[in-house]
DNA sequence: TTGATATTTTCGTGTCCTTGCATGTAAATG
DNA sequence: CATTTACATGCAAGGACACGAAAATATCAA
């Protein structure tokens, strides 16, 4: 009887790190390789405290890793099935009567699917 | 550069209705096709009125579709691909260091793989 | 050592979510 | 028409989370 509700539970805690346009685009932009704070609070447009503040969580969750090099902290994916997620993502908002137009999701898919983030 | 960030946005909703336990499993539930209230609060083991405002987001949303029968309100998944999330979520607590025992994650993979929840 | 850069941590505040309870409404029953 | 059943909705308390600013830590450079 637990499995089930001790399996939800737990999930509900990692989608719950999904529910963050911010942290969305930090772990999508991580698919492309590993990037330093600075990098990604640039890339979201915060400031360098709010992406660290993003980082921990998915960090206590080991969904990123660290590497320190110099004053620089850099960070991985260690869980890219996240990333393909804002992917899957793409064509569940499609399937919907849409609050978003379809042209952005088309946009935003072309981002997302390769691995390798082009615009910015 | 709106779509990115829109998008994004639309899809930390969609998260964030993932992001509770009993909508796991409510969503999962209704995988074996449509449930009326009372079968859902049985089945979570809620008050019916906790089940009705969990129900409440999801159709706000359009995830789900009432069907009323007299004083019966049956529910509907419209979009089969959010539970299908659910199964996913597995493989990936499987590919962590796991807070939950594999063993419990195995239980649970054999309830929510196939459309028809067997246990109960 | 002093200063600048990079990153984390702490803190206060506001907001949203959850929960439980109480009330409201609509349909069926007698 | 009164009552019961089946849900929905409104409200208040408590907790969790997000955000911005300030302070702390660590590294490099002069």
């Amino acid at each position: 009887m637990p499995s089930r509700t001790r399996v939800a539970r737990e999930l509900a805690e990692i989608f719950k790190l999904m529910a963050h346009p911010d942290r969305i685009r930090l772990i999508d932009e991580l698919r492309s390789g590993e990037k330093d704070v600075n990098a990604l609070a640039d890339f979201l447009g915060l400031a360098a405290c709010r992406a660290s503040q993003h980082l921990l969580p998915l960090r206590a969750h080991r969904l990123d890793a660290e590497r320190r090099d110099g004053r620089h902290h850099h960070y991985q994916l260690v869980q890219l099935r996240m990333a393909d997620w804002t992917v899957d993502g793409l064509a569940f908002l499609e399937g919907r009567g849409a609050a978003v137009p379809d042209q952005e999701i088309y946009d935003a898919r072309k981002l997302w699917s390769t691995s390798t983030g082009a615009d910015h």
